[in-house]
DNA sequence: ACCCTCCTGTCA
DNA sequence: TGACAGGAGGGT
């Protein structure tokens, strides 16, 4: 599910209502959630959440007793969702895979096909992703053209690669790669340096406007209000195979790469 | 760049 | 019944 756009949908609606909040309880009832022991969350208070790549990490003060803070990032994968206090009243028990009980309201940790993760860090620094936020400023031309100077990978899978640039997915690959006007299976290292441009500003714009929408719903985002994204009006390319281009009126063509499906267009896509 | 795996659900 | 699904990690 959540790429970069419906992680940061959740993570801005979360952070004004869980911040500041303690901890009555915590469950983790899935045990395929287990990494490793599983610190000790009751009792510690809420000290802001933010999105880290695809990954909501909630950050929790200290606990008396000597635990020091702790750090947890949740990744959504493909189908998991964060729901806070009135979203999370219409879930059925059994779906639950984490509970966190606040001092008012309570915050569920669901995903049907059970591929999300959480991962706990006792600094914050552990928990930065290795890749650069596409939306800093270190995410820049200059960057990304040297990255991709040394580069034979496929333009489409170089960008949906995290150690990079992180937050990039399926959907939006395939949707930028549209905006930016170059064909998804060329070696990186051929982009040109206008293509370079391009791309960077289109990753911007693109993702930035998907925060505006809330995000995509394919077919199970919801945010941490069980609403859905609005961006899917916006995609031009994906999941539209032998669909007319918006732009030229060339039918959609769809390829495999890496085992997912990559949507372009051949006539505006060089 | 290819293959596979994890897991569950839906659609043709 | 098989293909496929906003992800990622592993092995050739």
């Amino acid at each position: 599910m959540p790429e970069l756009p419906e992680v940061e949908t959740i993570a801005r609606q979360l952070a004004p209502v869980l911040t500041g909040r303690a901890v009555r309880r915590f469950a983790l009832v899935d045990p395929m959630l287990r990494d490793g022991p599983v610190p000790r969350v009751a009792g510690r208070r809420i000290d802001g959440v933010r999105r880290s790549g695809k990954r909501v990490l909630l950050a929790f003060g200290a606990r008396g007793g000597g635990d020091g803070p702790l750090w947890l990032a949740v990744h959504l994968r493909m189908t998991g969702r964060l729901l806070w206090t009135d979203a999370a009243r219409f879930v059925a028990p059994s779906r639950v895979r984490a509970r966190f009980e606040l001092d008012r309201g309570r915050l569920l940790f669901c995903d049907t096909r059970r591929l999300g993760t959480f991962t706990w860090y006792r600094s914050e620094a552990e928990a930065e992703p290795e890749g650069v936020d596409p939306l800093s400023r270190a995410a820049g031309r200059a960057r990304v053209g040297a990255w991709l100077a040394g580069s034979r990978e496929p333009i489409k899978t170089w960008l949906m690669r995290q150690d990079r640039l992180a937050g990039i997915g399926n959907i939006y690959a395939s949707e930028i790669l549209f905006a930016a006007g170059v064909d998804p299976r060329r070696p990186g290292a051929s982009l040109e340096v206008d293509e370079v441009a391009r791309l960077v500003a289109a990753t911007r714009t693109i993702l930035r406007r998907a925060i505006r929408c809330s995000g995509t719903t394919f077919s199970d985002f919801q945010d941490a209000r069980g609403e859905i994204g609005s961006y899917g009006r916006y995609l031009r390319v994906y999941d539209r195979e032998d669909e007319p281009c918006s732009r030229c009126g060339t039918p959609i063509r769809r390829v495999v790469q890496q085992q997912r499906s990559t949507y372009f267009c051949p006539g505006c896509q060089r």
